[in-house]
DNA sequence: CTTGACATACGAATTACTTAGTACTATAAG
DNA sequence: CTTATAGTACTAAGTAATTCGTATGTCAAG
């Protein structure tokens, strides 16, 4: 049976992205940090929490009275995977068509060509 | 106001993909060329063919008695679209680290990088 | 002219995603 | 002890995405 869920939903990557920047945080860490950008409910933010955790993506330790959440992931390997996913779907899994689109809308200059570069060459 | 529908869901992606090999098509033509890979409806086709029309992604034209819909905007138009917007929603908009993780899981190696290199001294 | 094949129109059910309200619990302050 | 506060649990409701059934119309073959 394949997993439901492959990949994050926008609003789960939103969270995530915050959790990893902290590595751990409460329901309020992460309410009050989203209330800065938008209107949202506390528990809204609860349930999106719930549902990352029922989804594999947190892990929830209890301190004091609320939850300590941490990432059960490294961001690294979630967000691999939600490129793959993305490259597999648009792309048919071959990545050369996208470089073709980042070179042609200036997303990759020479600046971006060099860091490739080095980076290949460390991998050698 | 902002359009309600930025990018294409999977489904209507898969189907603007095979509009965009014919050039035109009618539902009969995609409807035969998704049950080659899964189980599906002829009217669960016409109703996404439709919502593609109404969502200003294809134009249909009627020839005898079955509709003849083409794609509304080229392809590489739309996928540039797709791909803005999920190196904004999950790269926070830029394509350096998006390339580190094509380096690291080989997507990009030697030959890729010699194909961007061509395509870049073409720009200049 | 009746019937079968094939098309559209319309409506609706299901599932996923997103948001949030209400009830309840425990702790800390007074 | 009472009460305000901060938390969770549970429920529900709205919207988007996906799927398909039924009704209806038209044309061509017999």
């Amino acid at each position: 049976m394949r997993p439901k869920h492959t990949t994050l939903t926008p609003q789960e990557l939103e969270i995530m992205k915050l959790v990893w920047q902290r590595d751990t945080a409460t329901v309020r860490d992460i309410y009050e940090a989203l209330l800065a950008h938008r209107k949202i409910a506390y528990t809204t933010v609860m349930t999106m929490m719930k549902i990352l955790e029922t989804k594999g993506y947190l892990k929830k330790r209890r301190q004091d009275r609320a939850f300590v959440y941490r990432p059960a992931h490294p961001k690294n390997q979630v967000i691999g995977g939600m490129l793959r996913e993305f490259i597999d779907r648009v792309f048919n899994g071959s990545a050369e068509p996208l470089l073709v689109h980042l070179v042609k809308t200036r997303h990759i200059r020479e600046k971006e060509l060099q860091t490739i570069k080095r980076m290949l060459e460390e991998l050698k």
